[in-house]
Formats: C-alpha cells, sequence, structure tokens
DNA sequence: TTGAACTAGATTGTATCCAATAAACCATAG
DNA sequence: CTATGGTTTATTGGATACAATCTAGTTCAA
C-alpha cells in the first residue's frame, strides 16, 4: 500500500494530493475537528481548486474529512459513541479477515510477525508503538486474498488512528501488558492455525480496547487549544 | 431516507444528481458494466460537467461506481467472488445491527413487519419481491441507534442490489419458501428479543443466499448484449 | 494478411472566472 | 447594554475554456 505511494506519477493530480493529505491527516499533523480551506491546500500543491475539491471527495469517502455543503471541510471527529460503533464494526469484522488470512501465510511472514511483537514490548513511545501495533495487525491479515474486505478494514483503521493515538498515550501511563499478552496469544493461534482460537482472541482484544476507551471518555472532549 | 429525497431543494447540485443518479442505478436502469459519460449526465441534468464529477465520486463513495483516471467511469461491478465478499461482510455485520435494534422496535413496528412478511408470501413478481425483501430487512434495524453502522449496511445493500434481483429471478422459477420460512423465524426471535437466536438465523439467511449464488456463477458472465 | 505506428476524435482533467451561500461584523433601535 | 436586522466579506459551488490523455481507426510496411 505505502509502496504505491513512491509510483505516484501519471496518477491523476486529484488523487495525488488526496493521497498526501491522507498521510499528513493520519500521522496527525491535522488534528480531529480541525477545518480544511479549500485555498490553502491549492496553494500548498501550486494547484486549482479543482483537483482540492475532488481530493476532498475521495478523502470523504475513506472517512478521513466531512463536507458540508457551502460552508467547508472538517477533519472528521468521532463522538465517543461513533469511536466504539466504529470498534464494534472491527470486532466484527477484523475476525473474519484473520480467518480468511491465516492460511496462506508464510513462514516468513510469521517470522517477522514475532519480531514486531518483540519490537513493541521493547519500546514506551507512543508513535513507535502505535506504527508497529499497525503493522503487526494489518500483516497478519495480508494472507486474506480479498479485496473489498481488507479494503473495508483499512478504512476502519484510518478512521480510528487518531483515536487509537489516544489510547496509546493513555496505556504508556499505565502498561501495555494486556495487549502484549493478546498479541502472543494471537500469534500461538495463528501458528497452530485455529481460526476459532484466532477469532476469540482478535475479537476480545478490540472489544477491550473499546470497553477502555468508553472508560475515559475525557478523549472525546474537544481541547479548546490549537 | 427516502423522505429526505423530496427536500432536495437547498442541496448542492452534485448532491442532488448523485442522489438521482442512485435511484437510477438502484432501480436497475443503467446495468452493471455500463459506462457513464460526464457530458450525457450533464446535459441530461441541465447542467456543467463540474457538479457531475463530483456527484460521480459521491457514487464511487457508495460503492455504486468505479472511476478510472482518464479513462472514465463504470457502473460498479462484482465478480463472483467480490460478490461473496460482500455478503460474508453481511453475515458478520447485519447481525450485530439486528441485536443493536432489536430492543428498540416498537409493537406498530412488529406489525408492519408481519405484514411485509404476509405480502412477501403472496407475491411472484420479482420487482414487488426486492422490494418488499429490502424494506422487511431494513426495517427490522430501524430500532438501532447507530449512524455508521447503519449507513454500512445501507451500502453493502445498495452494492449487492443487481445481485440480489439476480437472485430472485433465479429463485423465482424455484421456490421463495425458505426465504419465507426464515423470515417467519426472524419475526418469532425478534417478538421473544432472543438476540442470540435472530443472530443464528439472520446469519443462516444471508449465508444461505451466498452459497446460492456461488451455485450459480452463470449470473456473472457478461452477457454481450446492450 | 497481419501487425505496428501514427493520426484524429472523443473524453476526461485542470485552471479560471463568476455566482450563490453563509458567517461575521456593525449599526441601530428597544 | 442587549438584541435584531442589514451589509460586507470570506469561502464554497458551478460554468466555461483549454490542456492532457486515451481510444479507435487507418495506413503503411513486412
Amino acid at each position: 500500500m505505502d509502496r504505491l505511494e513512491k509510483f505516484d506519477n501519471d496518477l491523476a493530480l486529484s488523487q495525488k494530493i488526496a493521497n498526501s493529505l491522507k498521510h499528513e491527516i493520519l500521522s496527525g499533523k491535522y488534528p480531529p475537528g480541525d477545518r480544511i480551506r479549500q485555498d490553502d491546500i491549492a496553494a500548498q500543491f501550486g494547484a486549482s481548486r479543482s483537483p482540492v475539491r475532488e481530493a476532498l471527495r475521495i478523502l470523504e469517502a475513506d472517512g478521513l474529512v466531512n463536507l458540508v455543503a457551502h460552508t467547508g471541510a472538517w477533519i472528521s471527529e468521532l463522538s465517543l459513541s461513533e469511536c466504539e460503533e466504529m470498534y464494534q464494526l472491527r470486532e466484527r469484522i477484523e475476525p473474519l479477515l484473520l480467518r480468511l488470512s491465516m492460511p496462506h501465510l508464510s513462514e516468513e511472514n510469521l517470522i517477522e510477525l514475532d519480531e514486531l511483537v518483540d519490537n513493541m514490548t521493547k519500546t514506551n513511545d507512543v508513535e513507535t508503538f502505535l506504527k508497529l501495533d499497525r503493522e503487526f495487525h494489518l500483516l497478519t491479515y495480508s494472507g486474506a486474498e480479498t479485496i473489498l474486505i481488507s479494503d473495508m478494514v483499512n478504512r476502519l483503521w484510518n478512521t480510528t488512528q487518531h483515536y487509537r493515538r489516544a489510547y496509546s498515550k493513555m496505556m504508556a501511563e499505565t502498561s501495555f501488558k494486556p495487549a502484549h499478552y493478546e498479541h502472543e496469544l494471537l500469534m500461538s493461534a495463528i501458528r497452530n492455525q485455529d481460526a476459532d482460537d484466532g477469532e476469540r482472541i482478535l475479537h476480545g482484544h478490540i472489544r477491550r480496547t473499546r470497553l477502555q476507551l468508553a472508560a475515559h471518555p475525557d478523549v472525546f472532549i474537544k481541547s479548546a487549544a490549537e
């Protein structure tokens, strides 16, 4: 996926702008609720507003921005209940994708997964953990020969990225241990090719995160700053 | 949802065009694989291509059309395996939505649902069955106080609409009975407020349809005509 | 006869200009 | 001092013109 970004040539300008903005949004450069002005983006890319408007439509489809007619565009912001909805969807869909992926994971994949788990236990940096965790889970899904289901999971990860960051910051102050244990259990289920067990563990993993977020509603209170 | 269509005023033109096209696509006026030319649509609405392009982006987000840079737009067409993916998603998500909806369905809702089930048993017309079936299932979900999950299910129904039509035509030649039985069972689960049972029946209902479609791959062979 | 390259037409992508809408500000009246 | 109404300004939406790209058809050579 990231590999595609480098071959941006011969893509439509609107698509390039969308890709670029997407990265900036996911990296946290634009916080949820931020307004996006078409002129600003156009100037930033040295283009006119036409491709910018199309780019915003593309990002809207990805759930990354919200458009309101005649009013403007904002970085998507999930309320606590909307965030819980996204996690409920993930609880149902990701176990399915894992089941479809498991039989096709190679030994090389498993070794890489083990390394990711290992590296996660060794870091206390939130951004690093966030990156490794995302790599780990998406790699466990990489065996799936599906297109639409994989895309959907990708979108779910994108729209919840900001809140996974907030969750990680929260956990960094206490402990990542439960997540580590679950990652280890997930790996053994994968090694045993036990889809039922894998589904169960993954479901619980996502559910636990949802409940933790629900227990910390302060994450969703708009900070006046910035 | 359909109620909104009438208050189209003061909506952006692009959104009006998108809504209108969406109806035409779902009604079967444009079959899957059909090419859409921006000029044609623009002329049809007496508008320029600008809002048409935005409308196409909106429809792409709904999964109703596919856009290819510098080449054009086509009505979305699912291969057999892609269609199976959509059904697998539905098998996992719709039971969740039913669970969230069940506790909030009113007695009036239940009466209306019974009537829909009854009317479905009395018709042999494919388009009528299709319409009633859609109304029935979406009404069973109407109690859910969710936004994002409900939207997702709506999108899944939209993208599989053509294939539900093909399936119904297939079944019309044999029998709608299994579907009728499942609808009855679903109603009793709802009346008993038995979410587990409801989930199980609904999962099986969707799964059966998926397997039936997989057993009739001829539905997915592009007809040379038109 | 077949295949490849080139040309012409159609179609999409982008820039620019103007119109429509919304929001902020100011003035005036209660 | 507050609230309401009108005006102004910033921002988005749409139309038109032009550029870039693709596709199909034709021609010429092997």
